[in-house]
DNA sequence: CATGTTCGCGAGTGC
DNA sequence: GCACTCGCGAACAT
């Protein structure tokens, strides 16, 4: 049977996949942060179709053959359905989604936002069935919004409810929750000042409460997802099936890897980022470090005829010319997809990015192209991972015996040559399959957050430190060089920091969130945040440090006062839709 | 809090 | 080697 459980077991071979990493990390080097590592990998759906099966839909809904009008503004395209990948495509009858979904106003926005997660699996689309969209009109329309986004500003204004900023936090001694001060070895120093919210006792009990119905606000609602979840499947088996059967260069594109916060269930708001690697098998290479922090490396081919010797120049494999024929056929094969729309090219990006909207929510989907690389790891990443105290000496080893993976971006310019390769053709290492196996197997014991065991708050933490971001990143646009990926390396740092399951007890969750933000702040006031695999690569590097410092600034402000920019958002929501 | 749904995903099976 | 089915877990929903 499936073994959920502890996955432990053995390495998948699968996996690869290179989401988009923070957008440039630089790479500094100082390897003496404590930090953990963790990795996580992805493994590759199954490609297959389904059946229709039908999906009915609730009450009335009305069906809504492919068409959705509801172009918003966006693309536009209306979705029809366009045909099917090939074979088994299936026919999918229309599901028929509510309809209405006034548009309401938050089109989410998201320009700068890295990307996190987006991935999704291609088996085509069985219908689903999903009865519960349905719903009710009425109900829908206020379900729908998505709320999270909030675009604009937010700054003041808005009416906060009762708001009970305490204004004096004067006291509050260290930590409001105390308590349970875990140990935090490597934690940077720096703490947040008075952490915590302030002093009314009550005060602890209103940021939780606070936190939870936050949580809640971002939770990806189930119909949404179902049907994002649906229309990606079904460009994403497109694509692969094109690739397949139509080109020579990429027909040995295996099993996509479906990484970043969708699938690994960590996106919040609204399930509208999907990151898929596509992984081209290469037998043998040799790589070398582009630069110092070993991020970054040009590729070799050795013997062999692979179909990729087309893109190898001189020594090395170019990137650029790859990824040049792989965004082609991208193009080529969502063609009749007039629903989708493949966005300009931006420099360095290793994504071929596809947008559409649904319901007046945008979707973008990075398609990946990457190499597998099936032999042990580079040495640079020697240091990284500290995952044993954690997760167990064995979790790490059955990750580090699994590929890792080569995605073709680079830093800064193309056109720097550093021993005769330019920037754009060189390639950075990516892990995000083991940050996913990480991610969906994060306890220290066996059966953390399952059926018999007990619940912790991980994953609720590092939403809540990524939505918090997300929402500072909205409201003041110096911060747009953070992103997704420095939460989550916080993240992971911090797991490996505080190890226990009991030290991220659900009942704890403003503490541990608490910690975290600890954690990243004193990260950001050091400028230092190390890459969690390869602990020479700074992802800090790049912002400068008044931006960190800034940012460390607004989160200990935000901390401080009892996070009134959740407060604002939730009850923004509200009267939004 | 229990029960029900659906997607993602690995594993098993048949061809 | 596939393509497809089956079953389970996670997360959402009732």
């Amino acid at each position: 049977m499936t073994g959920r459980g502890r996955p432990r077991k053995s390495p998948d071979t699968k996996c690869a996949e290179s989401k988009t990493r923070p957008e440039e990390m630089k790479r500094v080097s100082q390897p003496g942060c404590p930090e953990k590592d963790f990795t996580e990998e992805r493994q590759n759906g199954t490609t297959k179709e389904q059946k229709p099966k039908e999906r009915k839909k609730a009450n009335h809904t009305e069906e809504k053959p492919s068409v959705q009008s509801t172009g918003k503004d966006k693309t536009t395209k209306p979705f029809t359905e366009a045909p099917v990948q090939g074979t088994k495509a299936k026919t999918y009858t229309g599901r028929a989604k509510t309809t209405e979904q006034p548009a309401e106003g938050i089109t989410k926005t998201q320009p700068a936002i890295p990307k996190d997660t987006t991935k999704d699996s291609l088996k085509t689309t069985k219908v689903k069935t999903r009865g519960v969209k349905a719903k009710s009109p009425v109900a829908e329309v206020t379900t729908n919004t998505h709320p999270p986004t909030p675009k604009e500003t937010t700054k003041a204004s808005i009416k906060t409810k009762k708001a009970k900023t305490c204004t004096d936090k004067a006291n509050s001694p260290e930590e409001f929750t105390e308590k349970t001060t875990k140990r935090q070895p490597a934690t940077p120093k720096d703490t947040m000042k008075a952490c915590v919210p302030q002093d009314s006792c009550d005060d602890k009990a209103a940021v939780d409460s606070l936190l939870r119905t936050t949580l809640e606000l971002i939770k990806i609602k189930r119909n949404e997802r179902a049907d994002a979840a649906e229309v990606v499947n079904k460009i994403i088996n497109q694509i692969i099936v094109h690739l397949k059967k139509k080109t020579l260069c990429f027909k040995e594109v295996e099993e996509p890897l479906r990484t970043g916060s969708y699938y690994e269930n960590l996106k919040i708001s609204n399930p509208d980022e999907f990151d898929v690697m596509l992984p081209i098998p290469v037998d043998r290479v040799n790589i070398e470090p582009f630069g110092e922090d070993g991020a970054f490396y040009s590729v070799a081919l050795k013997r062999g005829n692979s179909p990729l010797k087309t893109f190898q120049e001189t020594t090395t494999l170019s990137a650029s010319k790859m990824l040049k024929e792989f965004r082609g056929e991208v193009k080529k094969s969502v063609k009749e997809f007039k629903e989708w729309e493949v966005i300009k090219k931006k420099k360095g990006c290793p994504a071929v990015t596809l947008t559409t909207t649904l319901q007046s929510i945008t979707i973008s989907l990075d398609v990946v192209l990457c190499l597998v690389v099936k032999s042990s790891w580079p040495a640079f990443t020697r240091e990284g991972l500290k995952i044993e105290d954690w997760l167990g000496r064995k979790v790490k080893q059955e990750h580090k015996r699994k590929p890792y993976y080569l995605v073709p971006k680079y830093e800064g310019r193309g056109t720097v040559e550093k021993d005769g390769v330019l920037a754009k053709d060189i390639w950075r290492v990516s892990f995000s399959h083991i940050e996913k196996a990480i991610l969906k197997n994060h306890g220290s014991q066996k059966t953390c957050c399952e059926k018999g065991g007990e619940r912790c708050c991980r994953k609720e933490c590092l939403k809540l430190l990524k939505y918090l971001l997300n929402l500072l990143k909205e409201e003041d646009s110096s911060f747009d060089k953070f992103c997704s990926y420095h939460a989550k390396t916080t993240f992971l740092h911090a797991c490996c920091t505080r190890t226990k399951d009991t030290d991220w007890r659900a009942s704890s969750l403003s503490h541990c969130f608490h910690l975290l933000l600890k954690d990243f702040v004193a990260r950001l006031k050091h400028g230092v945040l190390h890459n969690f695999f390869i602990p020479t690569q700074n992802l800090l590097s790049g912002p400068a440090r008044t931006r960190c410092n800034n940012l460390a600034r607004r989160i200990t402000e935000e901390h401080d006062k009892g996070f009134p920019i959740f407060k604002r958002h939730q009850t923004k929501n509200k009267l939004g839709n």
